[in-house]
DNA sequence: TGTACATCAGTGAACGCGCGTTCACTGATGTAC
DNA sequence: TGTACATCAGTGAACGCGCGTTCACTGATGTAC
């Protein structure tokens, strides 16, 4: 605590990142208490500010949730995007890179997870989470493009249909044994080995003869 | 409000089954504001008792979570057994209808499902959910040991792997695309064909020649 | 069949607390000239 | 370069409210005899 008013001193009347210092506190406190158990009072506190401070950038607490739940999907959006590579070194490496940054955002940021993903927010009221979320899709999906254009084109599937499969697959195993908080269920495997066997097993299928 | 009076004098003093009054209170919170909008309190004017008689039949408001959880399993597993049917009238259509059984759940009891999967309960405080759920996986465990049990021995997958893979699907279908409440991503089709398509890829991939 | 008694499941009043929100305010910062 | 002024991002006090929890209590129910 102490420290905090030294930087107030140093950082003068003005907080200075006082918005993002309220989503990097909102954050530490749904990673310690759920979802549920954070409040926008404990985050002007956290944050080293009064009470009223937050008002000045968000209008309600929904709004932070929402406002950390977008960068969330922008962080996220990187990773995969890094991690995909523009499909390098080869198409089949990239896209297990892809998986396993999907896993890894769940194991690394789950409380970024759960504001994304199970906050209860609604995308009618917060639009910009829904384009904020296809644009981590879309990542996939031009993954998944890249990927069945390999395919014979009389038996090429859709790739948008590959890319809704491939997304739940991993966002299955990412919520469920995957995830870096209390909610993980733990099984006798790691979560990418799963995820990796499963695309496999998915894409052998994709291509077989019928 | 007014049938809730007559109820009580009908009922008299004592409510008679307030336990799950309590709990289905707690469901239409939840479905209503999601699972942080909920409070003891609230669910106790909901049954029409005062705020100290819910202490009676729950500890505190996460036991009344853990609670409903629980009762949401035992539900669910009702739900996937009668779907399988012992794997009548075949194999394949029993396994179909496993599937659809998960997200009619999703869809139809989106509080369920919310308290099931998304509350942020600990496992380790409340052994008896993992049990639970343990109960229902195992449903699709041995519903998937029929189904590899058709493949040729000398190349049959571990029964417990494709549980695993099936189940996540199926998880990351219902809760992205599925569910009944307003975290639902809308897509341009049924999820129940999106699961459809996918366990038949997936199943030609598992039992193809490698 | 009636009565006495134990047990159980509720009441309602009280408490301290923290939340969300508003308000007039003030210190800091940036800019026009 | 200095000054005046507008704007911005904070403060801190105040408010009403509902929550969680405890407590001594009481009405209802079940059972022993």
């Amino acid at each position: 605590m102490k420290w905090k008013n030294e930087e107030r001193k140093r950082r003068g009347y003005h907080h200075g990142n006082l918005r993002e210092a309220l989503m990097e506190a909102a954050l530490s406190l749904i990673a310690e208490k759920g979802a549920a158990g954070f409040t926008f009072a404990e985050a002007a506190r956290a944050a080293g500010v009064s009470a009223a401070a937050p008002y000045r950038h968000f209008r309600d607490k929904d709004a932070l949730l929402a406002g950390v739940a977008r960068l969330g999907f922008e962080r996220f959006s990187n990773m995969l995007i890094k991690a995909w590579n523009d499909g390098q070194p080869s198409t089949e490496v990239a896209f297990t890179n892809l998986g396993k940054a999907y896993l890894a955002f769940a194991r690394q940021e789950p409380a970024f997870f759960t504001a994304m993903f199970e906050s209860g927010l609604s995308h009618a009221d917060y639009p910009e989470l829904r384009e904020a979320g296809d644009h981590a899709f879309n990542v996939l999906r031009e993954a998944c493009e890249a990927v069945v254009s390999a395919i014979p084109s009389e038996k090429r599937p859709p790739a948008m249909m590959m890319a809704l499969h491939i997304w739940s697959l991993s966002h299955g195993i990412a919520s469920l044994f995957a995830r870096g908080d209390r909610a993980r269920r733990p099984i006798p495997m790691e979560p990418e080995d799963l995820l990796e066997a499963a695309s496999l097993i998915y894409m052998d299928g994709l291509s077989k003869d019928r």
